[in-house]
DNA sequence: TCATTACTTAAGTAACGACCTAAGTAACTG
DNA sequence: CAGTTACTTAGGTCGTTACTTAAGTAATGA
């Protein structure tokens, strides 16, 4: 229950590797301003429509992105969720790693003060 | 200037897709931990020590590890600025998601209160 | 100096990813 | 009911990724 937490589904691999493109970046940047239907979502990308509905696809199974068809229409919204599982599991990273050099702060100042007090004992 | 900020030369891209494999995602666990050899990171995969050191090539690539050779041994240490980098672009994503909902409260209430307000007029 | 250790280089393979075009289908529109 | 719109499906290409094994090289310890 660690680096598992509540993915309903979407491990780490799928969100990472989701937002390791620049157009999906640019879907998911899209779609934090609002909804929107799959040509609005294709509209500012030079590729086919079949590409972006491809890199739809992988938001979606990421869990960053969920839609639903009414009509003919597609809507597509953002899941923060799934983005908020990528920032925690960096923020766990980032905070390790800080704790590990406060340690190593302290330490030397422990060693310092020790070799002060050496020297005046010398 | 905005989306290259102050990366020396790694985009995002190449800290996302680095962060999208378990075994790098490991590799950087441990070093969050502190600085290890190249053999001491690969000691925990079941895998040839040539495809850690790929590993390894795509995580320095991606500016989240560096490293140094002293002698015959290899040194790898985090560099969080490119975590910090990764994190960045996701809270400024679900700043701008909370605040588009924020707004959309507000607009919501402020139909409500208008509503009523009709109901009462009429 | 000779064996070990700690990587490094090279070369190959199987699967995956990011596109494409062409040909659907299903829901509106006139 | 014919045409347009908004996707969807199918299939193919080409480059990349995640490994592998085999054969280096360069430092070090006995």
């Amino acid at each position: 229950m660690q680096t598992q937490g509540a993915n309903h589904g979407a491990p780490l691999d799928l969100v990472f590797h989701a937002l390791s493109d620049a157009t999906r970046r640019g879907m998911v940047e899209r779609l934090s301003r609002g909804p929107a239907s799959v040509s609005e979502l294709a509209e500012p990308f030079a590729m086919s429509l079949p590409a972006v509905v491809q890199h739809l696809a992988v938001l979606e199974a990421s869990g960053l992105v969920r839609s639903e068809k009414v009509g003919r229409v597609r809507t597509c919204r953002m899941d923060e969720k799934a983005l908020s599982a990528a920032e925690h599991w960096i923020n766990e990273r980032k905070r390790l790693w800080a704790w590990r050099l406060d340690r190593l702060g302290e330490f030397l100042e422990t060693q310092e003060a020790a070799a002060k007090r050496g020297k005046r004992k010398k």
